[in-house]
DNA sequence: AAGAGAGAAATTGTTAGCAATGTCGGTGGC
DNA sequence: GCCACCGACATTGCTAACAATTTCTCTCTT
């Protein structure tokens, strides 16, 4: 009985109000639990759920099954779902696994990068070097975001790309823990900053490298923050 | 196989050929897939498909979702689902983002394995080189196989493990026509001699590269053989 | 003969309802 | 007082029917 009528007052022009496919279904699921809306170990009640987006009961279903395949969330025969927890352990291999897979786009990023894009990389440096400077914690997340994304389009590797994307979403929470730990930035400058340079210098071994060493560091301050 | 259910003693399941259930209709129509039963691009009518399995057709939908997301089924909205085409390109791409995974657990395999296991694996050398020297392709394939498995199962990384499986589903007809390439054997030996002898050696970063040669190497046979 | 167009057939998308299963709270025996 | 049993409720699993969309085919016009 929460407010969700309160919110769809004039909800009758969009298309989302009185049939939802289940592939839109799936999206604003993904998207509550990657946002936080949906808790871990939280229910995911079928008619509940039916009843807040909308939706039939059916493409819930569907959209269920197929969060349960990208490892979001947890099914049990004639129990229902839940929001998966991601144990430290699985965050930490999940890390490991990015690692992996981002040091591939880095070698690769290496190797592709054209003139434009080195420009654009050692601004985004310099941008990372000022927000540390002026202890601008927001900005320096930002640009953290950015360099990765950047580097994965520059690779354009389409199969790491999406491996990495889902990885995300299951280890979101803990990235997001990482980033308010107070001396983080200072220690992430330099692996960024190695990043970009070997990147830029169409190094691959050295990129791969750096990449791999930087999201190594992740996964141990990761597995060093006890739950 | 089919009749598996039918010999279930006590079987409260009356499932026998009647119902079966979204998850082993998925398991199913995953190894119909995998093993080529169902070519690529074949159209996967959801009716059909319910009559042939005796599931009904809701069953069908989900498990043909969850499909799609495992990137094994291509779905078109109001146009139905078909087994999905890889093309070279990804097939290349696969291989080398199992190339950074498999390098992963070669990594953790290094640091991780016992005495025991060391064993295990330096008698499987000694199987793959007799393998070669008598030409047996057959058993040559099967050690192959069991290595990659070995490997993975002593580095414990089950995030890792479950990707790879995942992509080698997606690969498996090219993996499939690889192995029957004339001299590709003893190309691959010594490759493989590396992975163990690294592995075996508790050097971890040797075993990483090992891995990882040997699959690049496997990735440019597949990008050299166009279709 | 080629092309547009209408209508039929095939197929997917969606919904409501029923059956099966698990959970929870109460009741009685020990 | 505690544990086993049991009946009501909540929730999932499943089916069949209906609606919407696409594709195919046949006809009619130019």
């Amino acid at each position: 009985m929460a407010g969700w009528k309160a919110f769809s007052v004039e909800t009758r022009d969009r298309v989302s109000v009185g049939t939802l496919t289940a592939a839109e279904v799936a999206d604003l699921l993904r998207n509550a639990i990657v946002s936080g809306d949906l808790v871990p170990n939280q229910r995911l009640v079928e008619s509940d759920l039916a009843a807040e987006y909308g939706a039939s009961r059916g493409n819930i279903r569907v959209a269920l099954s197929e969060l349960s395949v990208e490892g979001l969330v947890e099914r049990v025969q004639n129990r229902g779902a839940r929001v998966r927890a991601v144990s430290v352990d699985e965050a930490v291999e999940i890390t490991e696994v990015r690692a992996a897979l981002e040091a591939l786009c880095a070698r690769k990023a290496a190797e592709r990068i054209t003139d434009s894009e080195i420009g654009e990389l050692q601004r985004l440096a310099e941008r990372m070097k000022d927000a540390v400077d002026r202890g601008d914690r927001e900005s320096y997340s930002e640009c953290n975001q950015i360099l990765h994304a950047r580097i994965i389009a520059i690779s354009a590797q389409q199969t790491a790309a999406a491996n990495i994307q889902r990885l995300r979403g299951q280890a979101v929470r803990f990235q997001f823990r990482l980033a308010r730990q107070p001396g983080r930035p200072a220690v992430s400058l330099p692996q960024h900053l190695a990043i970009i340079k070997a990147v830029c210098a169409h190094d691959p071994a050295a990129a791969a490298e750096a990449m791999r060493y930087h999201l190594e560091s992740v996964a141990d301050v990761i597995r060093s923050s006890n739950p």
